[in-house]
DNA sequence: CGGGATCCGTTCCGATACTG
DNA sequence: CAGTATCGGAACGGATCCCG
Protein backbone atom coordinates (compact mmCIF):
# COMPACT_ATOMS: atom_id res chain seq x y z
CA UNK A 1 0.00 0.00 0.00
CA UNK A 2 2.78 1.97 0.66
CA UNK A 3 5.15 1.28 -1.39
CA UNK A 4 4.98 4.23 -4.23
CA UNK A 5 7.24 6.96 -4.31
CA UNK A 6 5.04 9.46 -4.16
CA UNK A 7 2.40 8.74 -1.59
CA UNK A 8 2.19 10.53 1.14
CA UNK A 9 2.42 9.63 4.58
CA UNK A 10 -0.92 10.06 7.01
CA UNK A 11 1.01 13.14 8.96
CA UNK A 12 1.85 14.65 5.15
CA UNK A 13 -1.45 15.10 3.49
CA UNK A 14 -0.62 18.81 2.90
CA UNK A 15 2.27 18.51 1.62
CA UNK A 16 2.23 19.60 -2.21
CA UNK A 17 3.58 16.41 -3.50
CA UNK A 18 0.87 14.67 -2.07
CA UNK A 19 -1.01 12.38 -4.52
CA UNK A 20 -4.02 12.74 -2.54
CA UNK A 21 -4.07 16.65 -2.43
CA UNK A 22 -3.93 16.29 -6.45
CA UNK A 23 -6.93 14.33 -6.33
CA UNK A 24 -7.83 16.94 -4.12
CA UNK A 25 -7.05 19.32 -6.21
CA UNK A 26 -8.83 18.40 -9.70
CA UNK A 27 -12.14 17.56 -7.91
CA UNK A 28 -12.43 20.84 -5.69
CA UNK A 29 -13.82 23.68 -8.50
CA UNK A 30 -17.29 24.62 -9.57
CA UNK A 31 -18.67 21.86 -11.35
CA UNK A 32 -16.99 18.17 -11.48
CA UNK A 33 -18.95 17.59 -8.22
CA UNK A 34 -22.19 18.57 -9.87
CA UNK A 35 -21.32 16.57 -13.08
CA UNK A 36 -20.55 13.59 -11.43
CA UNK A 37 -23.67 13.57 -9.11
CA UNK A 38 -25.80 13.67 -12.46
CA UNK A 39 -24.39 11.46 -14.14
CA UNK A 40 -24.67 9.10 -11.47
CA UNK A 41 -27.81 7.32 -12.02
CA UNK A 42 -28.05 7.35 -15.75
CA UNK A 43 -25.85 8.46 -18.70
CA UNK A 44 -26.55 11.80 -20.08
CA UNK A 45 -25.83 13.52 -23.48
CA UNK A 46 -24.01 16.76 -23.66
CA UNK A 47 -26.87 19.29 -24.20
CA UNK A 48 -29.20 17.50 -21.50
CA UNK A 49 -26.05 17.74 -18.87
CA UNK A 50 -25.81 21.76 -20.43
CA UNK A 51 -29.52 22.29 -19.42
CA UNK A 52 -29.59 20.51 -16.58
CA UNK A 53 -26.24 21.38 -14.62
CA UNK A 54 -27.57 25.19 -14.48
CA UNK A 55 -25.68 27.89 -14.76
CA UNK A 56 -22.70 25.86 -16.70
CA UNK A 57 -21.13 27.26 -20.05
CA UNK A 58 -20.83 24.98 -22.92
CA UNK A 59 -17.58 25.59 -23.37
CA UNK A 60 -16.47 24.89 -19.59
CA UNK A 61 -18.79 21.75 -19.45
CA UNK A 62 -17.02 20.68 -22.43
CA UNK A 63 -13.34 21.32 -20.76
CA UNK A 64 -14.51 19.80 -17.03
CA UNK A 65 -15.98 16.62 -18.90
CA UNK A 66 -12.58 16.33 -20.45
CA UNK A 67 -10.68 16.42 -17.30
CA UNK A 68 -13.42 13.78 -16.18
CA UNK A 69 -12.87 11.36 -18.53
CA UNK A 70 -8.54 11.99 -18.47
CA UNK A 71 -8.80 11.18 -14.37
CA UNK A 72 -10.40 8.06 -15.37
CA UNK A 73 -13.97 9.16 -13.65
CA UNK A 74 -16.26 9.44 -16.81
CA UNK A 75 -16.58 7.52 -20.47
CA UNK A 76 -17.32 9.39 -23.47
CA UNK A 77 -19.04 7.42 -25.66
CA UNK A 78 -20.39 8.38 -29.59
CA UNK A 79 -23.27 7.00 -31.37
CA UNK A 80 -23.16 7.47 -34.98
CA UNK A 81 -26.73 8.69 -35.90
CA UNK A 82 -27.02 11.88 -37.30
CA UNK A 83 -26.80 14.30 -35.98
CA UNK A 84 -24.51 12.46 -33.83
CA UNK A 85 -25.33 11.51 -30.18
CA UNK A 86 -22.93 11.09 -27.38
CA UNK A 87 -23.16 9.98 -24.09
CA UNK A 88 -21.87 10.88 -20.80
CA UNK A 89 -21.69 7.74 -17.92
CA UNK A 90 -19.54 7.23 -14.58
CA UNK A 91 -16.74 4.85 -14.81
CA UNK A 92 -16.61 2.21 -12.23
CA UNK A 93 -14.43 4.13 -10.28
CA UNK A 94 -16.56 6.79 -11.07
CA UNK A 95 -19.45 5.56 -9.04
CA UNK A 96 -16.91 4.46 -6.18
CA UNK A 97 -16.40 8.31 -5.54
CA UNK A 98 -20.01 9.56 -6.23
CA UNK A 99 -21.24 7.85 -3.22
CA UNK A 100 -18.70 10.40 -1.06
CA UNK A 101 -20.14 13.17 -3.37
CA UNK A 102 -23.78 11.71 -2.19
CA UNK A 103 -22.82 12.04 1.17
CA UNK A 104 -21.22 16.00 0.69
CA UNK A 105 -24.14 16.57 -0.63
CA UNK A 106 -26.33 15.28 2.19
CA UNK A 107 -24.14 17.23 4.31
CA UNK A 108 -24.87 20.31 2.91
CA UNK A 109 -28.63 19.80 2.31
CA UNK A 110 -29.07 18.87 6.18
CA UNK A 111 -26.93 21.88 7.33
CA UNK A 112 -27.49 24.30 4.97
CA UNK A 113 -30.32 26.33 7.51
CA UNK A 114 -27.12 25.96 10.14
CA UNK A 115 -24.55 27.57 7.41
CA UNK A 116 -27.17 30.19 6.29
CA UNK A 117 -27.86 31.27 9.97
CA UNK A 118 -24.07 31.70 10.50
CA UNK A 119 -23.51 33.96 7.78
CA UNK A 120 -26.19 36.06 8.88
CA UNK A 121 -24.74 36.42 12.06
CA UNK A 122 -21.76 37.09 11.11
CA UNK A 123 -22.61 40.04 8.33
CA UNK A 124 -24.62 41.70 11.41
CA UNK A 125 -21.73 41.53 13.63
CA UNK A 126 -19.11 42.92 11.07
CA UNK A 127 -21.39 45.41 9.65
CA UNK B 1 -37.94 19.46 6.77
CA UNK B 2 -38.67 20.69 3.67
CA UNK B 3 -40.53 23.97 4.64
CA UNK B 4 -37.73 26.29 3.87
CA UNK B 5 -38.77 28.31 0.16
CA UNK B 6 -35.33 27.99 -1.07
CA UNK B 7 -34.57 24.49 -0.25
CA UNK B 8 -34.54 22.37 -3.68
CA UNK B 9 -35.82 18.89 -4.20
CA UNK B 10 -34.03 16.58 -4.25
CA UNK B 11 -34.45 16.73 -8.47
CA UNK B 12 -33.47 19.86 -8.57
CA UNK B 13 -29.99 20.00 -6.86
CA UNK B 14 -28.54 21.21 -9.85
CA UNK B 15 -30.69 24.02 -10.12
CA UNK B 16 -28.71 27.67 -9.43
CA UNK B 17 -31.47 28.54 -6.56
CA UNK B 18 -30.68 25.60 -4.57
CA UNK B 19 -28.77 26.03 -1.16
CA UNK B 20 -26.87 22.61 -1.76
CA UNK B 21 -25.01 23.82 -4.41
CA UNK B 22 -24.96 27.15 -2.76
CA UNK B 23 -22.56 24.98 -0.21
CA UNK B 24 -21.38 22.68 -2.20
CA UNK B 25 -19.78 26.35 -4.40
CA UNK B 26 -18.38 27.48 -1.23
CA UNK B 27 -16.22 24.67 -0.33
CA UNK B 28 -15.19 23.25 -3.37
CA UNK B 29 -12.26 25.71 -3.62
CA UNK B 30 -8.50 24.82 -3.79
CA UNK B 31 -8.10 25.23 0.03
CA UNK B 32 -11.27 25.07 2.04
CA UNK B 33 -11.55 21.34 2.77
CA UNK B 34 -7.57 20.88 3.07
CA UNK B 35 -7.51 23.58 6.18
CA UNK B 36 -10.04 21.93 7.58
CA UNK B 37 -9.14 18.67 7.66
CA UNK B 38 -5.88 20.42 9.30
CA UNK B 39 -8.15 21.63 12.00
CA UNK B 40 -9.69 18.20 12.43
CA UNK B 41 -7.74 17.18 15.01
CA UNK B 42 -6.28 20.10 17.23
CA UNK B 43 -6.64 23.98 17.12
CA UNK B 44 -3.84 25.39 14.99
CA UNK B 45 -2.56 29.17 15.27
CA UNK B 46 -2.70 31.22 11.97
CA UNK B 47 1.00 30.39 11.32
CA UNK B 48 1.17 26.85 11.57
CA UNK B 49 -1.70 26.83 9.21
CA UNK B 50 0.27 28.77 6.83
CA UNK B 51 3.63 26.47 7.22
CA UNK B 52 1.51 23.09 7.19
CA UNK B 53 -0.68 23.56 4.50
CA UNK B 54 2.04 23.68 2.06
CA UNK B 55 2.13 26.00 -0.75
CA UNK B 56 -0.65 28.38 0.34
CA UNK B 57 -0.30 32.50 0.77
CA UNK B 58 -1.10 34.28 3.64
CA UNK B 59 -3.55 36.30 2.35
CA UNK B 60 -5.33 33.26 0.34
CA UNK B 61 -5.09 31.76 4.03
CA UNK B 62 -6.57 34.80 5.63
CA UNK B 63 -9.51 34.83 2.98
CA UNK B 64 -10.22 31.37 3.42
CA UNK B 65 -10.09 31.11 7.39
CA UNK B 66 -12.56 33.98 6.82
CA UNK B 67 -15.22 32.76 4.51
CA UNK B 68 -14.88 29.51 6.54
CA UNK B 69 -15.39 31.29 9.80
CA UNK B 70 -18.72 33.15 7.89
CA UNK B 71 -20.47 29.98 7.52
CA UNK B 72 -19.92 28.92 10.90
CA UNK B 73 -17.24 26.09 10.11
CA UNK B 74 -14.34 27.82 12.17
CA UNK B 75 -13.71 29.63 14.92
CA UNK B 76 -10.97 32.02 15.25
CA UNK B 77 -9.78 32.68 19.02
CA UNK B 78 -7.82 35.88 19.90
CA UNK B 79 -5.26 35.76 23.20
CA UNK B 80 -3.86 38.56 24.36
CA UNK B 81 -0.13 37.51 24.46
CA UNK B 82 2.59 39.83 23.10
CA UNK B 83 2.63 39.19 20.42
CA UNK B 84 -0.57 38.32 20.01
CA UNK B 85 -1.58 34.85 19.52
CA UNK B 86 -4.99 33.65 17.28
CA UNK B 87 -5.97 30.28 16.79
CA UNK B 88 -8.39 28.07 14.87
CA UNK B 89 -10.34 25.67 15.40
CA UNK B 90 -13.30 23.48 14.20
CA UNK B 91 -16.96 24.32 15.39
CA UNK B 92 -19.25 21.06 16.39
CA UNK B 93 -20.45 22.47 12.65
CA UNK B 94 -17.35 21.64 10.94
CA UNK B 95 -16.68 18.65 13.00
CA UNK B 96 -20.08 17.36 11.44
CA UNK B 97 -18.59 17.77 7.96
CA UNK B 98 -14.84 16.66 8.38
CA UNK B 99 -16.02 13.09 8.33
CA UNK B 100 -17.21 13.46 4.71
CA UNK B 101 -13.66 15.14 3.99
CA UNK B 102 -11.67 12.48 5.68
CA UNK B 103 -14.11 10.02 3.63
CA UNK B 104 -13.20 11.72 0.44
CA UNK B 105 -9.60 12.18 1.82
CA UNK B 106 -9.59 8.47 2.09
CA UNK B 107 -10.85 7.87 -1.62
CA UNK B 108 -8.19 9.60 -3.02
CA UNK B 109 -5.73 8.07 -1.19
CA UNK B 110 -6.99 4.09 -2.05
CA UNK B 111 -7.65 5.17 -5.53
CA UNK B 112 -4.96 7.66 -6.60
CA UNK B 113 -3.43 5.11 -8.67
CA UNK B 114 -6.21 4.52 -10.95
CA UNK B 115 -6.31 8.17 -11.06
CA UNK B 116 -2.67 8.90 -12.79
CA UNK B 117 -3.54 5.15 -14.67
CA UNK B 118 -5.99 6.58 -16.50
CA UNK B 119 -4.32 10.17 -17.25
CA UNK B 120 -1.10 8.13 -18.61
CA UNK B 121 -3.51 6.24 -20.86
CA UNK B 122 -5.74 9.22 -22.12
CA UNK B 123 -2.49 11.48 -22.80
CA UNK B 124 -0.78 8.42 -24.47
CA UNK B 125 -3.94 8.48 -26.81
CA UNK B 126 -4.23 11.78 -27.29
CA UNK B 127 -1.35 12.62 -27.82
C1' DC C 1 2.68 37.00 15.45
C1' DG C 2 -1.20 37.82 12.59
C1' DG C 3 -2.65 39.91 9.51
C1' DG C 4 -4.18 44.26 5.89
C1' DA C 5 -3.18 46.93 1.48
C1' DT C 6 -1.40 47.05 -2.93
C1' DC C 7 0.37 45.65 -7.34
C1' DC C 8 0.25 42.61 -10.99
C1' DG C 9 0.41 38.35 -13.87
C1' DT C 10 -2.42 34.25 -14.80
C1' DT C 11 -6.21 31.80 -15.07
C1' DC C 12 -11.12 31.43 -15.33
C1' DC C 13 -15.18 32.04 -17.56
C1' DG C 14 -19.10 33.96 -20.29
C1' DA C 15 -20.55 35.55 -24.85
C1' DT C 16 -20.31 35.03 -29.53
C1' DA C 17 -19.36 32.96 -33.87
C1' DC C 18 -18.42 28.94 -36.50
C1' DT C 19 -18.15 23.72 -37.87
C1' DG C 20 -18.96 18.60 -38.95
C1' DC D 1 -26.34 17.72 -31.72
C1' DA D 2 -21.90 18.32 -29.96
C1' DG D 3 -18.65 20.57 -29.90
C1' DT D 4 -14.07 24.18 -31.19
C1' DA D 5 -12.00 28.99 -31.63
C1' DT D 6 -11.48 33.48 -30.24
C1' DC D 7 -11.92 37.57 -27.47
C1' DG D 8 -12.30 40.36 -23.39
C1' DG D 9 -13.59 41.12 -18.65
C1' DA D 10 -13.56 39.28 -14.00
C1' DA D 11 -11.78 36.71 -10.47
C1' DC D 12 -7.99 34.27 -8.46
C1' DG D 13 -3.73 34.03 -6.50
C1' DG D 14 1.27 35.13 -5.52
C1' DA D 15 4.83 38.62 -4.02
C1' DT D 16 5.91 42.48 -1.50
C1' DC D 17 5.50 46.03 1.85
C1' DC D 18 3.56 47.66 6.00
C1' DC D 19 1.47 47.87 10.69
C1' DG D 20 -0.31 46.96 15.74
Amino acid sequence: MMETATRCQAYNVFSQACPTRMVLDRLADKWSLLIMDRLRDEPVRFNQLRRDVEGISQKVLSQTLKKLERDGLVTRQVFATVPVTVEYALTALGHTLSNTIESLAHWAEHNIDSVLAAQREYDAVNA
